[in-house]
DNA sequence: GATAGTTTCATACAAACGTTTGAAATGCAA
DNA sequence: TTGCATTTCAAACGTTTGTATGAAACTATC
């Protein structure tokens, strides 16, 4: 039976310096010093410090899709089967909004990791990424339900721009408070979740046959 | 007077291995290999690595903050001073993606290397990026001349989630074109275009005086 | 064509990094 | 206690990194 003392350690110190401090700035000496372990257990429990960092990542990765497709699930429920796309559309960005912006002394660790991992963006972390689309599937899915005569395109491109949003409100929310000089409350949370979410159902209201967007009306450069 | 030649024969051998391998992995030993000068020719004549790369992206993004004011002066002048507001956001964003998508064999250098930064970031470009604010003003204020009856939160939204679109579509389009099984077409430039324009349009269409957000009328969880 | 200023070059430096090693310590079963 | 496996530890390894140095080569001016 191993200990998983060490082990535990390494995470939570590994996952508080890299949310402090970003990835580029923390080196495995860092870690082990603020985990009260020697500088050769991240490779003997992790392998490698790409793997400690992997793990970091799937982990929260793993919690966050948990949440989405618990409040998707709550909200399908809800309608028999079938919920608004307002609610399904929460679902797939509240969670992450939820995590990762309100009042910033009251992030938590994992919260602020994430940001981190939103803006910063190391290879070893992108190679995971590339396994979410299974999971974004599923909340295609739950939009073909709820807006069956939507065709697919603009449900993928729905669900695109709502991500868009949300990641991009995570990530620049400090320029966009500067930008607006603090009249954009971005740590109301639930009204950051509002606005994203009712972008993306307009986005995704336009009727099916319409020939073009409404902004393809004006002249079109090139 | 100096000949300038090594210093341009650097900058155009680290702007393409920057943009086809991604700063993490491009060292200094690689770019004097690439442009076939010496180690020490880069801090002769740059001072550093990250002086290099700041000058590198300012060199990049003033010319991108110059074409968007280009078109959003053409557009108001043919506005006589107030522009649809289609066409200023279009003026906006249809610079940054008609340099970053499209076909990925006929993309520039330049256009790669401007992707990398909006993937990667690192400090060095962070920390000019702040810089940028001023420029966007620029743009709140022609939103403001073409809807003057919008407060100024709104129109601070929208043009953060206009730009959010144009950011996110950049840095994942191979996952929205993988996501979508190739049905959104990103390589058609100026649709995604139409897209984000259109959907930053109707985030800043709602009436002012709403009382809330239509998704709002959803149960609110938490 | 000597001189002063600029640019190039080979080489070295010093630091930082992730990883490895092999022995010591610890835990656990017989 | 003995024996075996797991875990810790200090120390070092081997690269790689950006940068600095000082002499050599070049350029232009007088």
């Amino acid at each position: 039976m191993p200990s998983d003392q060490t082990r535990t350690a390494i995470l939570a110190a590994a996952e508080r310096l890299y949310a402090d401090r970003g990835f580029g700035d923390v080196t495995l000496r860092d870690i082990v010093a603020e985990a009260n372990v020697n500088l050769a257990a991240v490779n003997y429990h992790f392998g490698s410090k790409d793997e400690l960092i992997a793990e970091l990542f799937v982990t929260r990765s793993l919690a966050l899709n948990k949440e989405r497709l618990r409040e998707l699930r709550e909200a399908e429920e809800a309608g028999n089967g079938r919920a608004d796309i307002s609610e399904v559309l929460r679902a797939l960005v509240g969670p992450t909004l939820r995590g990762c912006l309100g009042p910033e002394n009251q992030r938590s660790t994992p919260a602020r990791f994430m940001i981190r991992v939103s803006i910063e963006s190391v290879p070893a972390i992108r190679r995971i990424r590339n396994r979410e689309i299974d999971h974004l599937r599923k909340f295609i899915a739950a939009m073909r339900r709820s807006l069956p005569d939507r065709s697919d395109v603009e449900l993928y491109w729905g669900l695109h721009f709502a991500l868009a949003m949300a990641q991009q409100t995570v990530r620049d929310s400090e320029r966009l408070a500067k930008l607006s000089e603090g009249k954009c409350d971005v740590d109301d949370v639930e009204d950051v979740i509002d606005r994203v979410v009712s972008v993306a159902v307009m986005a995704l209201a336009r009727t099916a046959g319409e020939p073009k967007l409404a902004a393809a009306a004006g002249p079109r450069h090139r």
